[in-house]
RNA sequence: GGACGGGUGGGUGAGUGGCUAAAACCAGCAGACUGUAAAUCUGCCGCUCCUUGCGGGCUACGGAGGUUCGAAUCCUCCCCCGUCCA
């Protein structure tokens, strides 16, 4: 199977219902893709994944470069093979690591200097040498090494990152396709990175460069780094402005339940975020009546299930007592659930959020569900 | 009966004259988390009062006395708990 994209309806707020179809399958959009970083997203199996109509996941260079290290993926026979997970995976290309990882890099023209967090050995990071990882990965999307910058960033130091991500995109660009043959997935894609900080100007020149460049998908990242939410939206739907239609646009690193389909609403078709397993694993549970904090002591003698409106396994089965119970005790049973719900809990916003779109009433949703979040308990 | 060692806040356990309402860890309570250096991190954690302040009062380091300007820390007696000797 190819890469191709088809939107199949185009909402009046902008927002797409389409269909990405990648190597390893089809992707419903606007889809949610859980973080699975080292080859696992933390707490859930893969069929646990595919149960939960997981269509595509996250996998990242940096991680797995360093361990268990990209040529020992490739000669298991690629990400795929290797975690067992027949469905689509894109792969960050250590691009927010460049951001993450402030204190342990170095950043220059060149490439990235960084110090690994495992064991402190120096690795160097270029667009070239990203890009020959997630070849041997063999993800079915891969992403441009970028340069994430942090958040409050003058328009000087932004338009420095837009320069260098524009610069990186192609030479990530002319290495994937002088080396397509290196590829564990043949068609894999290649997704190029807007950045320019909080400054439209500067996003729509990103856009504007790396569409020149004709990549098969566009992505717009340098959001949720701190900034709030509404200049998020807008920073989206402008570079989504200058995207052409027919090529997926992906919003990296969002975002909150409520945060999910505003947007969509920008005409984004991918998101990612760590949120639903990082929380689930410290105890923050995402229900249609808003955050519950589970190690609560209220919450203790609480027969009632998680989320009443909520028809996963976890929500079907067990209690909040018990959930409770599990996380006070410490039992790696709390994290599984806990995250097995949480993603659940997004997939499940997605799905709505394309049904809405079909039935051409987006809007509607996202204020009921806003209204619903905010209510909280009843 | 004798010789040592020890009794500290819910627990373990530091502290051996003032900077100690008493380290640290655990437990408990609450908060944070947005392309994962995260099963992590932060705050609170004797009682009480208010004008919520690096505020006031009270209680507290087995018990009772004492020394001292000042004691969890020094002295005396007593009570417990360990180990060893009879």
């Amino acid at each position: 199977m190819d890469f191709h994209f088809k939107v199949l309806k185009t909402d009046p707020t902008g927002a797409r219902l389409g269909r990405l179809t990648t190597p390893h399958g089809v992707v419903d959009t606007p889809a949610f893709m859980p973080v699975g970083t080292a080859g696992t997203v933390k707490g859930l199996t893969q069929q646990a994944l595919g149960e939960l109509g997981v269509q595509v996941l996250l996998g990242n260079t940096y991680h797995l470069y360093l361990r268990p290290g990209h040529e020992t993926i490739r000669r298991l026979g690629g990400l795929h093979r290797f975690m067992a997970w027949p469905g689509s995976i894109l792969t960050d290309s250590g691009g927010f690591q460049v951001f993450s990882l402030a204190d342990l890099r170095k950043v220059t023209d060149e490439g990235v200097v960084f110090r690994s967090h495992l064991d402190g050995s120096e690795h160097f990071l270029t667009p070239e040498k990203s890009i020959e990882i997630q070849l041997a990965l063999g993800s079915d999307i891969a992403m441009v090494l970028d340069e994430c910058i942090e958040y409050p960033a003058d328009h000087a130091r932004a338009a420095a990152a837009v320069k260098r991500t524009a610069e990186w995109a192609r030479r990530c660009r002319d290495y994937a396709q002088a080396n397509a043959g290196a590829s564990t997935t043949p068609g894999q894609a290649l997704f190029a990175i807007v950045q320019g900080g909080m400054h439209a100007d500067l996003r729509r020149e990103s856009a504007r460069q790396l569409v020149d460049m004709d990549f098969p998908g566009y992505a717009v990242g340098g959001l949720a780094v701190g900034e709030p939410h509404g200049l998020s939206c807008e920073m989206a739907a402008t570079a989504a402005a200058e995207l052409p239609k027919d090529r997926p646009r992906y919003v990296m690193g969002v975002g909150l339940p409520e945060q999910l389909a505003n947007f969509v609403g920008c005409g984004i078709d991918m998101m990612d975020c760590v949120l639903p397993t990082r929380n689930a694993r410290n105890g923050c549970l995402f229900t249609s009546a808003g955050r519950v904090n589970i190690k609560n002591a209220i919450y203790a003698d609480d027969s009632r299930p998680l989320d009443e409106r909520c028809s996963c396994m976890v929500c079907r089965t067990y209690s909040r007592a018990y959930l409770r119970h599990l996380f006070q005790a410490n039992e790696i049973l709390a994290s599984i659930l806990n995250s097995h719900h949480n993603v659940a809990f997004f997939l499940d916003i997605m799905g709505k959020i394309r049904q809405a779109i079909a039935f051409g009433d987006l809007a509607d949703f996202s204020s009921e569900f806003q209204a619903r979040m905010e209510a909280g308990e009843s």
